[in-house]
DNA sequence: TCCATACTTCGATAATCGTCTAACGGATTT
DNA sequence: AAATCCGTTAGACGATTATCGAAGTATGGA
């Protein structure tokens, strides 16, 4: 139950942040707040009683008259827009967080996720119980999110060039291999699909059983490898949750 | 050439409606804020020249002190991150803009786009010299974009699942369907895919060619339809351009 | 015509922004 | 150690902008 209000409202942020990034690049902000009132079908008065502000702010926004409206005003406008909506049954709702169904990643992505802050090479490995066995060019850049992959899943669903969704939003990121014998696979595709991630994680797998290939990989490319032993998927999961 | 610039544009676009939305949405904007600069390896001098303003402004929005900044300095502040990085090169934003290139639309979609303002109902349909033969319910209500679909690639490329990306970011759109022959198939999957479309469009078709199904399937969904002659699918593509 | 609803305009006041200045902490140099 | 540089952060002040509230227009019924 938890989890299904949980994904709710991933969805609901998630249309937000599409939201307002539409408002900020329109070429008339204004008309484009005004957009999204229309499409939720709500009325100054109703919305601006729900922010707590006159309607007449609201006016103003799309009129053009304020020009540069804040980041905390369209959170809460776009949320309003959301509850208002929402508590009528939600019928516009439900239409675009349908669309986002389908936008959900590949099966064999097993998590993924941006940091809102840099995390350190270091504090990463750490979080996680992670070995470092081959070291980085540039242990001092920071990581700014990570993904985590099913190794058979990969091979066999995704096609070449969608190897790139493993990038989520940025490519300084660690990518976590699961699923693995000797890690040969994994690193092959990286240098193939010519992927240079900030961090490579081999999980659940003896430094006895790492494949010389993979290592050589790492080590021409320039990519730090970590292992990480006698930790599940799932609480390695969790432990990352804690980060960025 | 131009074409290439444009398409580039739009990518950047893309990409700074993400960066926004995501620091708007953060629970410490001004971390992620510091986040993309450090991301696009620049100063926040550096910056504070490109933005002409001084470097304390940075400081003081990265660090929260000022907690709400406006939709114009974001515009600003990421568009000169970009320019910025990509004058030395552009490595990183070659990073980020490569991404974006699977996520570019199955072929069976021809055209997609987003209004920034509603377009009324009629406007639409005269822009490419459509013809209603079955009206809506509410006739009054503005569409908010379009999409123009192959209907054979579409039955052929896209999965069952796969047919809600023919809405883009609202349902209330217009579904243009070409290279049809009868119009039958296209509101056949409509109806099984359980869309709701605001205006079907049949391209290239007589009146007298259009199925009696399609027809039906259109009055009891309550969908409006309109057939499109003697235009080609570049010329409308064209046409529609100037809506919105 | 009157009334209700939805939205717009605009002046007064409160809040925020942008600049300048000064200071801080960490590296590097002397 | 002291001096210096660099990127960053904090205080104070005038300039700009946001908000409210009241009065206005526009539209569409009873």
């Amino acid at each position: 139950m938890d989890k299904v209000v949980d994904e709710l409202e991933l969805k609901k942020a998630g249309l937000a942040k599409d939201v307002i990034g539409e408002i900020a690049m329109s070429s008339d902000p204004g008309k484009t707040i005004k957009k999204w009132r229309a499409l939720f079908r709500v009325s100054q008065k109703e919305l601006s009683k729900e922010l707590g502000v006159t309607s007449s702010v609201i006016s103003d926004y799309e009129s053009g008259r304020r020009r540069s409206p804040g980041i905390l005003f369209l959170k809460k406008y776009v949320e309003a827009l959301m509850n208002i909506e929402g508590r009528r049954g939600g019928e516009v709702l439900k239409g675009f967080l349908h669309m986002t169904e389908s936008r959900s990643a590949s099966s064999a992505i097993a998590d993924i996720r941006e940091f809102e802050k840099g995390v350190g090479l270091d504090e990463f490995c750490r979080c996680i119980g992670a070995q470092i066995i081959k070291s980085a060019e540039h242990p001092d850049e920071d990581l700014y999110g990570y993904t985590v992959i099913d190794s058979v899943k990969a091979i066999t669903e995704l096609s070449f060039s969608e190897l790139s969704k493993l990038y989520g939003v940025t490519t300084r990121r660690a990518l976590i291999f699961t699923n693995i014998t000797t890690g040969k696979g994994p690193m092959i595709a990286i240098k193939v699909a010519n992927l240079k991630p900030a961090l490579v994680i081999l999980h659940n797998i003896p430094l006895s059983e790492v494949s010389d290939v993979a290592k050589n990989i790492a080590g021409i490319e320039g990519i730090p490898l970590a292992i990480c032993e006698n930790v599940t998927l799932e609480e390695m999961v969790e432990q990352l949750k804690k980060l960025g």
